[in-house]
DNA sequence: ACCCCTTTGATACAGTTGTATCAGACGGGA
DNA sequence: TCCCGTCTGATACAACTGTATCAAAGGGGT
């Protein structure tokens, strides 16, 4: 077996303790172990704790921007893709749930340990936001709205699915529930108004 | 020293060690450090580090209520009340800050060990949820709104609140951006309307 | 004075953690 | 065949955790 799919085969195994046991059980140990190998190969291949961190964090990040573009279709218009920008993101089925829970995790991490986590979260922000202000602004254009302040409505946009997303986690709201919030908020945006 | 003084004063440590390095750096030894007394003693009054982690996490709750409060006068129109609930909930100085992060650890708690975290959580949020529905009803009121989905308007508030204050946290947005993205939004709300 | 119960303190113990060390196995060039 | 660098594994170790145990001080009722 290669380096790269050891690697890889030790990092998803990680991925996994720290989705579904929480990010405090994630362990060099309990990654060996979900992976079937030994402690000695994930020192081997990681050497300390915080490379390893490190490491699935930055998959983690990777796999954000991997998960939207599977549901955002080159053929779509703009304004179908900022429907499918939000799906995307709210916690609605098993594996979008599991991607969320690993991403509470990972924020609440990143207060408290920023040179860590705080760097590779802030940056993976930074890069939906800036394909979200397009995604916008292209919708507008369809729309033939005019000049909007993209950049404070993208940021409204992420918060309050952030916000609805954790209420979904935290089951004090529904999906349906969920639907109806976001469907109320989108219907009022001009850049989703559909042209005359 | 009275029980109930000893109490709170270990608790108030452990608040402090929670907030300022951590939810898992918050330990029977650290809370007694940190609070000048021995170990045993923190054992005598919270028996299991458990018992402890839930007294933290309820008294948390309830100073959630208490700083909201603080911020909401009782002469203030319910306009203004909306307004100072938004300000009281998000991270704008040290203090809502150090709040806020620990709420975000519990977030992430309440998500990995529903038992002991997620039933304050949702409890608090529910109350949460109904106070801002009474408020915004009134509000509207005052304004000669006619009937909105008050439910839906509260929670979508709060999601905002919600991801805004999570934005401000790692440091995506500053407290100017902050204001003009939720002043932006409660701009459009009926309920905020000045009456004619 | 005596005693008993609450309160406080020092220490021990088993379990888990990250990390380091020792000892081999594998595999291709000389 | 031999050898050497890469790769794999078992074990050791110190630090830290929650919890349990032993011991003693304090102080009010008899």
């Amino acid at each position: 077996m290669g380096d790269d799919d050891r690697r890889d085969q030790i990092l998803t195994a990680a991925e996994q303790v720290a989705t579904f046991e929480g990010l405090d059980k994630l362990t060099m140990r309990s990654a060996a172990s979900e992976a079937g190998v030994s402690l000695r190969l994930v020192q081997y291949y990681f050497g300390s704790k915080s490379s390893l961190l490190e490491a699935v964090l930055t998959r983690f990040s990777d796999r954000s921007f991997a998960g939207w573009r599977a549901r955002v279709g080159d053929e779509m218009s703009a304004r179908e893709k900022v429907r499918a920008f939000v799906d995307a993101a709210l916690p609605l089925d098993d594996e979008r749930r599991a991607f969320h829970r690993l991403g509470v995790s990972f924020a609440s991490l990143a207060l408290s340990d920023p040179q860590l986590a705080a760097g590779i979260y802030r940056t993976n922000l930074d890069a939906t936001e800036a394909a979200l202000v397009d995604l916008i602004r292209s919708a507008a254009h369809e729309c033939g709205a005019g000049e909007v302040e993209w950049r404070v409505e993208a940021r409204t946009l992420m918060s309050l699915i952030h916000g609805v997303g954790t209420m979904i986690m935290v089951e004090q709201i529904d999906a349906r529930e969920a639907g109806r919030i976001v469907e109320q908020f989108l219907s009022g945006r001009v850049y989703l108004v559909r042209p005359a």
